[in-house]
RNA sequence: CGGGGCAUAGCGCAGCCUGGCUAGCGCACCUGCUUUGGGAGCAGGGGGUCCCAGGUUCAAAUCCUGGUGCCCCGACCA
């Protein structure tokens, strides 16, 4: 490709809207221009780096005997009524009517439309176990849509959808996938994890998300220094710490002023005491009532270990505005004794004994608070969140790290959730009607190449691990009106497609510094510097873009070597 | 959905507070000449629904009301 016949229109500038360094660059660089909020528009030099990411996924899909299909991106009402999720679903999805008024979705997902699709051709255990998988546009309507690609309303997604006779079928499938996608990320060239992950309201069994190291990552992942533990924080257990228990407080109960303290710290600096004396009382709501979770003061509520405690199905922390009219009692002085709601706890404060609690009126608290004497317990187990130094829950001596991760992939098996709602059953070799074993598994295209850059790039701009860029090797001329410039920049460009090498000729009129500039930028790995003063010698510079290292080689026989150059890139 | 902010040329911004002259700057773009190893110089030029609608006023980019779009923080989220 020559750059003058190409469309690579760079910026100099970044636009204002832009808050990470991948959504800046990909813009600078010319891959996307937005439309609307989160709905982007794809360059050809950004769609050549999503083809590389999603060939690079098929073919590792294939491999595992994954069968490509491209399913309707516009899904009939019914099958959502059908499965439950149309009510379930709630504003993400969008929702659309026909000049019938009959009504539509625009997929989020596929698990209906490819279960619908199983249902009708598949009969027998003889035919199973089956996977299929997609790559396509899918459309969320995501409350706050940020980042560029990365989180956008409408992205590009690698889906995929395993059909099964038992779930340990099932299973061998979930660890080929495993296998599969971490082969995917690794020759993307990314530093990723592997991380057990909550599997939330899909009801599965287990589910695991691969997710790129970066600083700008959304979620947080939980790893042991020590062992192969790793985790979304929102799944990484928590221990019982080694102090519970301890107490410097008298056991008998008491009620103290505490005059507009209300926040953990002003309570313990008021009453001069640690946080760890204290138990903290925060009110949820869900589905069916008011909820009052207990953690000790130095520690915080997992609203996702919570919502699998009490087993429910919508858990929002609840407005200061609902706690003060349902219970009468100010925010800032709750505590579970006498406060008429559910009491959920972790596991810690059975152990504890004489902390503080609110004391459900103004200005007061309780200490010497002991459980069971003077509060009731509906449940306890793990709903803290994890924090760093906490002791590991898979080996003796570890501790827990922690570091921000974007979730590039994620993987689940589902059981039989879908085939029962939408009765995808097989008959078994004895002649019974059985619903199938499901997983289903997931890697954001789009995501996966911000991820890249979000790893790779510095001050001058993007660096493609090679396997995703755009081009292997651009040439730079110093000066393409010169004839020897031209003619030595031309064999090359020849020469290196003869060889199956993707280049890019920058040809343009413009001055070597501004070429010098669009080729950092965009990401290139390697650049091949022509000017008159080393063509004289017979001799062109070979620039690393990641090293910025150059050296200057004999020209034409340097072009034999690329292919060898480029390798360890 | 709650809180905050922004909207002026393709991009980045100034002007608005305190209404008034042809709405301005940098980059980008067009023409010509010079230049060619890290975003060139000179000269000339094109490009505006100042987000939309209404109001106040002799006069509105500027003040007022309403709307829309976008961004940030939070809540939410496979």
């Amino acid at each position: 490709m020559r750059v003058s016949q190409s469309f690579i229109p760079t910026h100099k500038e970044s636009p204002t809207d832009a808050e990470v360094i991948s959504h800046k660059l990909m813009v600078r660089a010319g891959m996307i221009r937005k439309l609307a909020a989160g709905i982007y528009s794809v360059l050809p030099l950004g769609l050549k780096v999503l083809r590389k990411v999603e060939n690079i996924i098929r073919e590792e899909m294939n491999r595992i005997g994954g069968l490509e299909t491209f399913l309707p991106s516009i899904q009939p009402a019914e099958l959502w009524q059908e499965s439950g999720r149309w009510d379930f679903y709630g504003k993400e999805l969008l929702r659309i009517k026909d000049r019938h008024g009959r009504e539509f979705c625009y997929g989020p997902t596929h698990e209906e439309v490819i279960t619908d699709l199983v249902r009708k051709e598949i009969k027998s255990y003889k035919q199973l176990p089956l996977m299929f998988y997609q790559i396509q546009t899918k459309f969320r309507d995501e409350v706050r849509p940020r980042f560029g690609i990365m989180r956008g309303r409408e992205f590009m997604m690698k889906d995929a959808y395993s059909f099964h006779t038992d779930e340990n079928c099932a299973k061998e499938t979930y660890e080929k996938t495993k296998v599969a996608y971490s082969n995917v990320f690794k020759r993307c060239g990314l530093d990723f994890r592997m991380v057990e992950a909550d599997s939330g309201t899909i009801g599965g069994s287990f589910s695991h998300e691969f997710s790129v190291l970066a600083e700008s990552g959304e979620d947080a992942i939980g790893y042991c220094e020590s062992c192969s533990y790793a985790s979304n924080l929102e799944k990484t257990e928590s221990q019982v710490p080694l102090d519970i228990g301890e107490s410097e407080l008298s056991a008998e109960l008491e009620k103290v002023d505490t005059p507009n303290k209300k926040t953990i710290t002003e309570v313990t600096d008021f009453l001069e005491v640690s946080p760890k004396n204290l138990v903290k009382t925060i009110i949820f709501q869900t589905e069916k009532e008011l909820v009052a979770a207990l953690v000790r003061g130095d520690h915080e509520i997992n609203p996702v270990k919570l919502k699998n405690l009490i087993d429910c199905s919508v858990l929002e922390s609840a407005s200061p505005e609902v706690i003060e009219k349902t219970t009468n009692i100010p925010c800032g002085f709750i505590g579970p004794s006498g406060l008429g709601l559910k009491v959920y706890a972790d596991l810690s404060i059975p152990l504890m004994k004489n902390f503080i609690v609110g004391g459900n009126e103004k200005d007061t608290h309780l200490r010497g608070v002991q459980p069971d004497r003077d509060f009731k317990i509906e449940k306890s187990g793990d709903i803290r969140l994890a924090k760093e130094n906490d002791p590991c829950p898979k080996c003796s001596d570890g501790k827990i790290q922690i570091k921000r991760g974007i979730e590039v992939g994620h993987i689940f098996i589902l059981g039989k959730k879908y085939s029962s709602a939408l009765k995808a059953n097989y008959l078994d070799p004895n002649g019974k009607s059985l619903p199938m074993e499901m997983g289903c598994y997931g890697i954001g295209v789009g995501r996966t190449a911000a991820a890249a850059i979000e790893q790779n790039h510095d001050e001058k701009g993007i660096i493609w691990p090679t396997p995703l860029a755009p081009f292997q090797v651009i040439i730079l001329p110093v000066n393409y009106a010169d004839e020897q410039t031209k003619e030595a920049s031309d064999l090359a460009y020849q020469k290196l497609w003869d060889k199956g090498i993707e280049t890019l000729l920058d040809d343009r009129k413009d001055r070597i510094g501004v070429k010098f500039k669009d080729a950092d930028l965009i990401g290139v790995p390697l650049q091949l510097i022509f000017g008159p003063k080393n063509l004289k010698e017979n001799q062109v510079e070979v620039k690393i873009r990641k090293t910025g290292e150059s050296q200057l080689h004999p020209f034409p026989e340097i072009l034999d070597r690329i292919e060898e150059i480029l390798a360890p890139l």
